[in-house]
DNA sequence: AATAGATATCTAGAAATCGAGATATTAGAT
DNA sequence: ATCTAATATCTCGATTTCTAGATATCTATT
């Protein structure tokens, strides 16, 4: 399979390409699997999160599962009425909100996650686990650098 | 840094919140970057692969932007209102619409692409060359990899 | 040539996400 | 103490994207 010649020379560019392409395959898994337990995929990521790591700001909480606040809002405020997390005002800082797992939302994520934990696995078979952990590292530093970069350069003037 | 142990330990898992966080941090480039031209991501992606490419199916432009197809009509719609797209028959195939660019569409992109792609060069600018080339290979096997496995198991039973 | 299945595009309505900004609170500097 | 800047959450309205399915055309098989 060819490139356009622009893309293939381009090394940065190509890279940038083939990040969406791979993201976006592995995603295509993540929302399928996730779309079986009627739960979106963010929503199922504030049912992880707080899965594994307890009770959570909710800044916390937007920060790992990649939206903005308003998004966060607003699938938290789903995730309440449908009685799987609750909220509660921190007592230490008083404009954060704490979140956490109700005994119905520990119920389903613990029925859940294990299963969708195993689609997730045979996503990214295609890797073998050697080059999967090479891939890690890349991608840490990729991902570390671009958001670093991004922060940095926000504040100031665009361009 | 520390992960969680379930993630540490899980190789597989761990790749995908890494590929995740990776995209999205290059992906805030990306946006911020075309936002500043007055285009969604996805506009940009179909002047971008029509600059390309030249005249193309709606539905070959649809696979590049990774977008299901009602969006992509939904954008397409919007290039052709401002006057940047131009959509016509294809004489050969009466099902398929050709899309291509107006003289004012191939105007924008080409003032606007040259800048863009030097900030996305930026963004991934954490990673060597030699980096970016390894990553590129990994990449291109675990989302070719993750594509097949998607299509394969689509028709059948989920699991 | 007739039918069944695949493909291409589009419609309609619902759902997810964003951006800007309001509000309250805290932290830091003077 | 006071003032300013930063942080946390939320509201509102607009935009984007999706899912499901309608329609038309093409391909292949019988």
């Amino acid at each position: 399979m060819k490139r356009s010649k622009a893309v293939r020379r381009d090394v940065p560019l190509h890279l940038w390409v083939v990040l969406a392409r791979a993201f976006d395959a592995v995603n295509r898994h993540s929302r399928t699997s996730i779309a079986r337990f009627g739960l979106g995929v963010t929503e199922f990521g504030v049912l992880e999160v707080l899965y594994h790591k307890g009770e959570l700001p909710v800044c916390q909480v937007q920060q790992r599962i990649l939206v903005e606040s308003s998004s966060t809002t607003y699938v938290v405020d789903k995730l309440c009425d449908r009685g799987l997390v609750r909220r509660r005002p921190s007592p230490a800082d008083r404009r954060v909100t704490l979140l956490s797992l109700t005994a119905e939302g520990r119920r389903i994520i613990e029925r859940i996650f294990p299963v969708h934990a195993e689609t997730m696995r045979r996503a990214v078979g295609a890797l073998l686990p050697r080059d999967q952990t090479r891939t890690i590292g890349l991608l840490r530093t990729l991902g570390l650098g671009a958001a670093r970069r991004h922060k940095t350069s926000e504040p100031t003037s665009p361009d």
